[in-house]
DNA sequence: TTCATTATTTAGACAAATCTAAAAATTTAT
DNA sequence: ATAAATTTTTAGATTTGTCTAAATAATGAA
């Protein structure tokens, strides 16, 4: 069994490790709001009981158990999430701070119940997918941006092009991994698109609409 | 703000004066399962945050404060039983040791949006009332399900016939302690009940409608 | 390649909540 | 009323997770 916090380490270090593997001390420390210092501490901790793999000054990542226990967690996450938005009524945006706090009552037959109430969502009210309670991501369908239309809705989850040019672009926009978007506009004459990132309008041509993947939900 | 410990104190401590008051430290320690050292330094610590009254060797009150934090914590303990019993199918006497890490999570929204969903329970699974958000308790009147008239509404909270094949009946109509009514209609000829329970409707004869006892509200 | 900068770790300290063992107060029994 | 038993408190130690400041390693630039 591990703390609350011995969690939140897992669990932080599970979302850092899609970005760059293995995670850095300092990139921890920065999300998880604390100092180097005591993220060195607690990793050494998760190291000793086999939850992580650690080269000192190269940074972790997580054993098979490690990521068992970080992956249930944001199962749990997710699906309370889901209960907020879809039984209680919270707006997507207000779910986080208390689905941080839920995500940690243990009681696996609690997790499973919840899933069968909602109904076995896939994803969260972010779009981000739902592990099941093997810790499978079901497959979720890409499908070009360019072929949305307005109103659709989807979440990005991969690029078709990894040019640093182009990923730079898109980091410009907000147009990261994980971002829910919704389209605006498909305008006729050059098939540029108008879309919706976090409140914020923007325009992308037809090219950069191409090569980015989207998970409709 | 109180610490999740401090928060387990306050409570067992409000539960323990209902018994006798002043609380008697080896009383504290025997219930959160600790030693009497520990009590005494949580209980100095308590006193100094203003939560309960404590003489040195005759015991600890609550203060208004400590109170008010406690029966919070009481009634989201009861709400969170209540949800798990009515929409997650948990059998009462298997919630206690969840709700009591659910009782814990911060969040007013999440506690009157909660209440709301499951339509403002008076009882939680085993009877117990639950304070309204201002820490008022309803008065609980007893009255016989027979005296209600159609849109009556009320909750189960006793019955005055214990036979197993009386109670077994009951729990094969859904009227169990807890769960919400309405009346619908008194039949003239017989003086059976027509009532709604979770959205179903439900005939039950005048003779079992005069074992179950109602709390209006 | 050497110096400067940045990232990471170590060492030592601190607060929260707990514990054990001993001391002090209270209660009970004679 | 005094001794014995019980309860409660104090003193000092421990564990968990954190911190600051200093030391060490890695990286980047000239």
């Amino acid at each position: 069994m591990q703390s609350y916090t011995e969690e939140n380490y897992l669990k932080i270090i599970y979302h850092l490790s899609e970005i760059s593997n293995p995670v850095l001390t300092n990139a921890i420390a920065e999300r998880i709001q604390t100092k180097a210092a005591s993220v060195t501490d607690m990793i050494k901790k998760l190291s000793d009981k086999e939850l992580v793999n650690y080269v000192k000054y190269q940074g972790v990542t997580l054993t098979e158990k490690g990521k068992t226990t970080a992956i249930n967690i944001v199962r749990k996450h997710r699906l309370w999430e889901v209960f907020l938005v879809d039984k209680l009524n919270f707006k997507w945006d207000e779910v986080h701070d208390v689905a941080e706090e839920l995500e940690h009552i243990q009681s696996n037959l609690l997790v499973e119940r919840l899933d069968e109430f909602l109904d076995f969502p896939r994803v969260d009210p972010h779009g981000d997918p739902i592990p099941d309670k093997n810790g499978n991501f079901a497959e979720l369908a890409f499908i070009k941006l360019s072929k949305l239309k307005p109103t659709d809705k989807g979440t990005i989850t991969g690029v078709s092009e990894h040019s640093s040019t182009f990923l730079k672009h898109l980091e410009k926009l907000g147009l990261t991994l994980g971002k829910r978007i919704e389209i605006i506009e498909v305008l006729e004459f050059d098939g540029s698109v108008e879309l919706l990132v976090e409140s914020q309008k923007t325009n992308i041509s037809r090219e950069v609409a191409k090569h980015i993947l989207i998970t409709k939900n």
